[in-house]
DNA sequence: GTCTATAGTACGATAGAC
DNA sequence: GTCTATCGTACTATAGAC
């Protein structure tokens, strides 16, 4: 390591800190490509060889997490039910996450820009279709396997957003398995055959 | 007409047409901005006026459906539950939907360009947004609205693929009846089982 | 590493409709 | 006059080609 320095390690991740600082300090769209490779000491051009595009920065590695939640799935008992073995999936997952205040600041930018959403919303739908791959896998048919997989990302979505931006300290693991129950409840799958309610207070008022 | 013909009228509808026609003749990104204009007997100054982007034109008027969808849910009875307030709304704007060969190009340009996934699904999550909001207004609850906005995006979103590329002539309505009764089962924990392989027709075959 | 096409922005000009 | 639709041009940054 010492003997060449040609080139300071971690290309990558400088570049990402340095996209981070720099949406901070001028904002998303007052942030040119070169400029985030001059802070990490590189080029524009070699920006683009480790990201396709500028949004990408802050959106790197989502492969890696797809694969350790179809992983899980795969690896779930063969009577545990589609569903389930999804949110287990995502549980586990959720559970490696870092402390939530690392998210806050790159939500915040999502939120404030349709184009980073843009990118969210495809990684998740990425995210969706492996899913589904895994389930289909253990033998679940179509649509359902599709469904059950845009249900965990559905619960996935809400309950990052409740942990991340909510008050409360109630960890994700734990927001996902409060969506899943809300889920059920809304769905009318709770228990009991399909119980719709007719009456007036409804179940949905539940994990809030 | 005769008398004053200074601009020809419906300068969107045909920048659309143009847009279409060129994205299929030479592909999506072999097609520039000028060229449509330039097709449609306008400039690319006026693209711009119109639409906020090249991909924009693939989407146009997508706020009307919101605003029909949101309106359904409003109108239904108050003793409807939440899923089935979304899904009949969806039913509803699926009625009127024209017919499905007139979308084919369109998703297949959609499937092959990631750029223009993502704007549709940025749409979907607009109108996810909007329906959980006509639910709040319900007196639906957090985490409930979006969770059942959620829900009932997922099963728009397979009911229209299935419909759009699927072989056989169900209409869009019925294929999202069937998509709900889907996603009921797949939700069920206690319920049984969308395994295929074991005994007989299950669940999970049912819209195949 | 250099060069270039194209998307998208900013500001402005023109001119008919009302 | 106001409003609205069109077009002109110069510019930046992305992203891909060479």
């Amino acid at each position: 390591m010492s003997r060449m320095a040609r080139w300071e390690p971690n290309a990558r991740d400088r570049l990402v800190d340095a996209a981070l600082e720099l949406f901070q300090e001028r904002g998303y769209d007052r942030t040119t490509v070169g400029e985030i490779a001059t802070r990490a000491g590189l080029t524009e051009r070699t920006f683009f060889r480790y990201f396709a595009d500028k949004r990408e920065v802050l959106f790197g590695r989502s492969g890696d997490l797809e694969k350790g939640i179809a992983e899980a799935i795969s690896g779930a008992p063969a009577t545990t039910s589609p569903l389930d073995a999804v949110v287990g999936g995502l549980e586990a997952a959720a559970a490696a996450f870092p402390p939530r205040r690392d998210y806050r600041a790159r939500q915040r930018l999502i939120a404030a820009h349709p184009e980073l959403q843009e990118r969210d919303l495809i990684k998740l739908a990425s995210l969706s279709s492996a899913i589904a791959e895994a389930l289909r896998v253990r033998g679940v048919s179509e649509p359902g396997a599709s469904l059950a997989a845009e249900a965990g990302i559905a619960i996935f979505k809400i309950a990052f957003e409740r942990w991340v931006g909510g008050a409360q300290p109630r960890d994700l693991p734990a927001q996902i398995r409060a969506a899943l129950a809300e889920l059920r409840i809304v769905t009318g799958s709770t228990a009991a055959p399909t119980r719709r309610n007719t009456s007036k207070k409804t179940g949905t008022r539940a994990a809030d």
